[in-house]
DNA sequence: AGCTGGTCCTGATGGC
DNA sequence: TGCCATCAGGACCAGC
């Protein structure tokens, strides 16, 4: 399931393959996706040039210009999602939806559970903030002005226990189910608190925690940048070493102690009560 | 405004 | 072996 280290990782792959390249056409073979395709799409990026890669939360953004033409390519992978260089003479798979030709390999976005999308935002890099998707979306975990005194101010407001609220991506992104509960464990604040009764220090270790697991996350995927994205498909997303997620009875890793499982807002929580408060 | 639960979709899993 | 029910997951959305 991708969340925001695979997406970055995805980005940082694609980068220097599709920089300044020119799309000569677009295959669309299932519009329905969570949204759907826009059949325009077709018309728009033949002879666009890809001038940047970007990444809002766990949207990638593919800005696209040709004389006449400019816009943003807004992709999201949603749970099941990859973008994958492929050669040509590779036939698409049942999954396949969608599809960039360009001059030797050619990218296509594959999602079995079609809870991605993949959608176009017109106008220059800067207006791509204003696609309602975008909008709305909270600050980025790894840029500078998110740190302890932000999430502190940020966690004041709601009263819901803290997991959840961590998830929320109109607070900030990229937080996924996963790391969420990693998170938390790395530190050592119990997923059942409420967001509001979390002091200003232990704000500081969240926020820090949050940094840290993303970014190592960030560092593992890109070692394997290389058999991602060239990956023959049956490969899957790069796993962090977990220390709590999907490790129901599992030993703690620090305390030797069992690690529980529970359900919070639809979704398993992991994490241990010894090491947690 | 925040919070809850429903929704989309398909592959994996487990019970019978 | 096959069939069915259940579950997972991001994020939007309606309804409190």
């Amino acid at each position: 399931m991708p969340e925001l280290p695979e997406v970055e990782v995805c980005r940082q792959g694609l980068l220097p393959e599709l920089l300044g390249r020119r799309i000569a056409a677009v295959r669309v073979r299932t519009p329905k996706l969570r949204y759907p395709i826009p059949p325009e799409l077709a018309e728009l990026l033949p002879g666009c040039v890809v001038r940047a890669i970007r990444r809002r939360g766990k949207y990638l953004l593919f800005d696209c210009a040709r004389p006449g033409v400019e816009g943003s390519l807004l992709v999201h992978l949603g749970m099941s999602g990859n973008l994958r260089l492929v050669s040509p003479d590779l036939p698409p798979q049942k999954h396949d939806h969608f599809e960039l030709v360009l001059p030797k390999q050619w990218l296509r976005f594959s999602d079995p559970r079609r809870f991605g999308l993949v959608l176009w935002q017109p106008g220059p890099p800067e207006a791509s903030d204003d696609h309602p998707l975008l909008a709305a979306l909270g600050i980025e975990p790894l840029a500078p002005a998110f740190d302890g005194a932000w999430l502190h101010a940020a966690l004041a407001r709601r009263a819901s226990p803290v997991k959840p609220v961590l998830m929320d991506s109109h607070l900030l992104v990229g937080v996924g189910n996963i790391y969420a509960s990693e998170s938390l464990f790395r530190a050592g604040i119990s997923p059942l608190r409420a967001a509001n009764r979390i002091s200003r220090e232990r704000c500081e270790r969240l926020a820090a925690a949050i940094r840290a697991t993303l970014s190592e996350a960030i560092a593992a995927g890109g070692s394997s940048i290389r058999d991602y994205v060239h990956s023959d498909g049956s490969a899957g997303w790069f796993q962090i070493q977990a220390a709590v997620y999907d490790r129901a009875g599992a030993p703690c890793r620090r305390c030797a102690g069992h690690i529980r499982q529970f359900r919070q807002g639809g979704r398993n929580t992991y994490y241990c009560p010894h090491c947690q408060h």
